[in-house]
DNA sequence: GCCACTTACTTTCGTCGCGGAAGAATTATG
DNA sequence: CATAATTCTTCCGCGACGAAAGTAAGTGGC
């Protein structure tokens, strides 16, 4: 499978190289990519003519900013035609598919979802395509498709097993390209959104990078040297043993004290129900908290001293450059953002590097752009394959 | 400074990359090369003639591995001279300094200690150039001396802090290379052990190697592709802040429940003490924990969950191949290897890949074959900065 | 307005390192 | 003894790169 018609291939690793600086860092004059890249002035101009000459790089007239230096030749910015090709990335959910175009910058230009009747293979591809085939219409250059998925994908192809949609071992990428004939990437959600960050997001340009998901469960992602570090337990109910706090809460879902029981979105309604008796949402909690709801403080702080005590465990052990929080259940921080810096001070060496801690609030649509990255990134690097 | 006036210079990128990974992974035939280092045939034959040529590198007639097939014309191993150069290392302690001679492989050939008897850098300096002297005329090949320190170290040459010497900013790469005309590098004693597991121990070829030491405190070394990650707090009380049990002990030189008082020998020693009043050594509470001594067997069994709570962590986060204890106090695993075990088993999901521990007792000769290694690294890289 | 100066980019040319193909060396196999 | 298999060598050509010289396009001084 894996048809790679589009293809900016055939580029040499050189032009390769070229293409992914200016596409992740913005506008670059060929000076700057000389220094960037450790080659000649003379060498730039032999690889930036073929990518000009194609299409995919132009030079912008308007610099984006404007260089410090104000004598001699002005630098000619080079960028990338981002709306030279579309991209789509699908984000499924048990009941709802979230679908966006973004750019080859990976920004988003239309966001377009359908609800989800049916968990059958052959239903869900022929909902996928139809959506696709929507949105062709307005945007007809599409190179691509990646599709996110809760659960285990293997090759980047299968998912091999999916509890939420009850799917084993279902070749989604064949399915969908046999009926849009695009090339398709299908990965683990939680992955496509490392990727997504590492490649335009918090993690650009970093050699050490983690991100930490807070959802209906806890995600890790780990990328070391601008690649992902796989892993076998991954969104196989993560965190149920990370042990936070070992006399901490226990829930259904996880371990006594466990990322997931004290940070998850489930772990912490649970907490609330069990001692209340009442159902309530999320949201109300965090509500709860900040009114000043003894119950919602006590647990929304517990919360926050567990989220600090992972976030300094992760900071003494891998010393990431930094840490991006994502995930619907990231709003804990603007509540317990003091009782995570206390934490995180308590157990971290007064003479270490300070943690970059940032928080990106992520709805479907930022997972699915995601998604769309990894079509991004196979149609940039020619293969599939991480 | 930095006189490398007998290098392997000037050795090509290729060249290089030849002379490594046949000095780090044993005899190799051309054709083993080519595959690992992903070259052709042709190439190889032309890297490898200069060094042989300038009998870096031989065609060692026996085998070491009979190779699996037995036809066509045999595989011609290709080794290093081991012996054509020669190296020393020292430990510097507070009252002794560890000296050893080493091949180029890192083989200890000779050991040779001395009292220290003073602090003052310029003495120290001087005994190490006369334990040089003493060992050059055994082994006349020298081409360079590594020197191990507790403390803080700057680029290569330079001990910053060094709390059990009183040395600030004392530049002992310089003192010595002028008393013995050989290029000396110095280094923290933990990360030379910790590189010197990278290229020839442990962690030989493994993308992502942690090194855990366990003595009078707590040392922690993380190398991501090849390279040891330095970090800011490094032998500045490292392990003080790393919670293993927030209700764990006290001691005076680590927070509560910390790593440095849970594990390190000092704090071992001291809770002991504390419950009875007696002053035992370290390797006395081992024997009382292994004979059933009460006081014992809870002290080590706390060390014991607390090592596997950290060897848990470590692994959960940073996703390791490898995880190297070295250092004196590992004959905790001895006594206490069942407690640590389990520790390790309740905070990791049981579908991850399994932690491969591995457990070095390393003595002060380990300690200055460590530092030996960075002088071999600064003769084969041509640098010595990291 | 002219000229030096600075910086960015282009052109040209030589070199180096690599892969590929063909061939030599050296063994097992029938 | 021919054939196959495997390793290593030789040779050639290509392609990517750097160095250096040349061109372009600005600023600033007089």
């Amino acid at each position: 499978m894996t048809a790679l018609a589009a293809s900016w291939l055939p580029l040499s690793s050189g032009e390769r190289a070229v293409a992914i600086e200016v596409l992740v860092h913005g506008p670059l004059s060929r000076t700057d990519l000389a220094r960037r890249l450790g080659l000649s002035a003379g060498s730039l101009t032999r690889l930036t003519k073929p990518l000009i000459e194609s299409g995919l790089l132009v030079e912008s007239a308007e610099g984006a900013t404007l260089p410090e230096v104000r004598q001699g030749r002005p630098s000619q910015p080079l960028d990338i035609v981002a709306e030279s090709r579309s991209f789509i990335g699908f984000k499924i959910t048990d009941d709802m598919v979230y679908g966006v175009v973004t750019t080859l910058r990976s920004e988003i230009v239309a966001r377009h979802d359908r609800p989800l009747d049916t968990h059958e293979p052959e239903r869900v591809a022929d909902l996928l395509a139809e959506m696709t085939g929507e949105l062709a219409r307005a945007h007809p250059s599409l190179a691509g498709i990646g599709i996110g998925v809760g659960g285990l994908v293997r090759r980047r192809a299968v998912v091999g097993e999916s509890p939420f949609l009850s799917w084993r071992d279902v070749p989604l990428a064949e399915l969908v390209e046999e009926r849009t004939g695009l090339p398709v990437v299908v990965e683990n959600d939680v992955a496509a959104l490392v990727e997504a960050e590492t490649w335009f997001g918090a993690g650009r340009g970093l050699d050490r990078f983690v991100v930490l998901t807070i959802g209906a469960g806890i995600g890790y992602g780990l990328v070391l040297g601008g690649k992902r570090v796989p892993y076998a337990e991954e969104d196989r109910g993560f965190g149920r043993h990370w042990i936070a706090d070992p006399s901490g809460p226990l829930t259904p879902e996880g371990e006594r004290g466990s990322a997931v029981s004290m940070l998850s979105i489930p772990g912490i309604r649970y907490q609330v129900q069990a001692a209340t008796g009442r159902e309530v949402t999320y949201e109300e909690i965090l509500a709860g908290a900040a009114e000043g709801d003894p119950m919602c403080v006590r647990v929304i702080g517990e919360a926050g001293r567990a989220l600090g005590t992972l976030v300094a465990q992760i900071s003494n052990f891998v010393m990431p450059r930094k840490i991006l929080l994502a995930g619907e259940g990231v709003g804990l921080m603007e509540v317990a953002g003091e009782a995570v810096d206390e934490a995180i001070r308590a157990q971290r060496h007064p003479l270490a590097a300070p943690v970059r801690l940032e928080t990106k609030v992520s709805d479907f649509h930022d997972w699915a752009r995601g998604a769309a990255v990894l079509a991004i990134q196979v149609l940039v690097l020619g293969t599939a394959e991480p």
